[in-house]
DNA sequence: GACAACCTATCAACTGATAGATATACTTCT
DNA sequence: AGAAGTATATCTATCAGTTGATAGGTTGTC
């Protein structure tokens, strides 16, 4: 048996096939299949697919919040550390093609709930309010030269990276990811 | 009554569903009330539904390859023509808060047929080399710096915009894209 | 009369969602 | 300790609505 709650476990099936179909790529029915329960057992769990949605994106967003504190305390430079959230990306698209999870939402958000949306952009807003950070570390410690604002940079890195794994899954490779990242480190190497 | 044939009014309403809510997120009766014809009269257009999405992008990257080529008469200076490329994205996200057509569909890209896939990455290696061209050209009249591949560079360049349109539509304003675009002219400017 | 472009009618499959029964485990009371 | 009650998590069965798709009839034009 596996060991992990059905909620929990509901929550991987729908988080892979999110990333992988989209949200409206996958039913109740399908986690149901996944985790070994009845489609009925899933809508206890999560009374609507909003509910789900919602819960996918919180724990997402939670899950990336304490990797990206931690990396903060383990690696110690700045670009060191922005390499490392490229990395992630990057392990999340040899993984069976998959898309950031947001990234995915994030296209497809004209067709979620207020809620789940106003769930994502708090994902961004944490996202890029780090990378800001580490610029600015990084800045400081003459480390990583940019010219402007922070948070402009910070906002420009994510969407390079969110852009480059939607291409790396449709040439099923994670080459333009790869580029990408080596591409934007090159534009904030100090001189 | 519309002057356009019924196959034209199909392929524009389902352009415009598609960019604001998915692939999976409009059906053949939504078209058929758009246009004001019922569902097996599209159906008669375009079989199957991948059959329209395949249409759909062969469109949409046809009219982009001849927008972009104009462009490249008309407009003179390399940089010029890729803030009119940017400024064509930025009208997308203005017009109904829509998404590339390419783009949603590239995140999509696991929900889709391999037809479909096969097409779309036709209109990113177009715009790459579009974009790889003009940076090129950019260089050789030395009014544009950049260090590499124009190849890796373009591919970034396209990335970055996607992913700022992504965001531009989750926040409901076109200041990320507009950011982006500023930010990544400045990182192409010649010393 | 042939063809293109529409129509009506219908299909089986799937969708998200609900009502209500059942089983199991933990409290609480005698 | 044992009975009774309660909460949690699952089940079966079913719903109405939507989906992509098809068969076959109708209309209008060259």
């Amino acid at each position: 048996m596996d060991e992990a709650s059905a909620q929990v476990r509901i929550l991987d099936a729908a988080e892979r096939l999110c990333q992988t179909r989209g949200f409206n790529g996958f039913s109740f029915r399908d986690l149901a299949e996944i985790v070994g329960i009845r489609s009925a057992s899933v809508h206890y769990h999560f009374p609507t697919k909003a509910d789900l949605g919602k819960a996918l994106i919180t724990r997402y967003r939670r899950n990336m919040e304490t990797l990206l504190e931690d990396m903060e305390r383990k690696e110690r430079t700045a670009s060191g550390r922005i390499k490392r959230f490229a990395g992630m990306l990057r392990e999340i698209v040899r993984d069976e093609n998959r898309m950031c999870l947001c990234g995915i939402l994030a296209a497809e958000s004209g067709a979620i709930s207020a809620e789940m949306r106003a769930e994502l952009r708090r994902f961004f807003e944490y996202c890029e309010r780090w990378l800001a950070r580490q610029l600015e570390a990084g800045r400081d410690q003459g480390e990583i030269a940019f010219r402007g604002a922070a948070g402009v940079a910070a906002a420009a890195m994510l969407s390079t990276l969110e852009g480059a794994m939607m291409t790396s899954r449709l040439f099923g490779s994670d080459k333009p990811l790869r580029d990408a990242t080596q591409w934007m480190m090159a534009q904030f190497a100090a001189a």
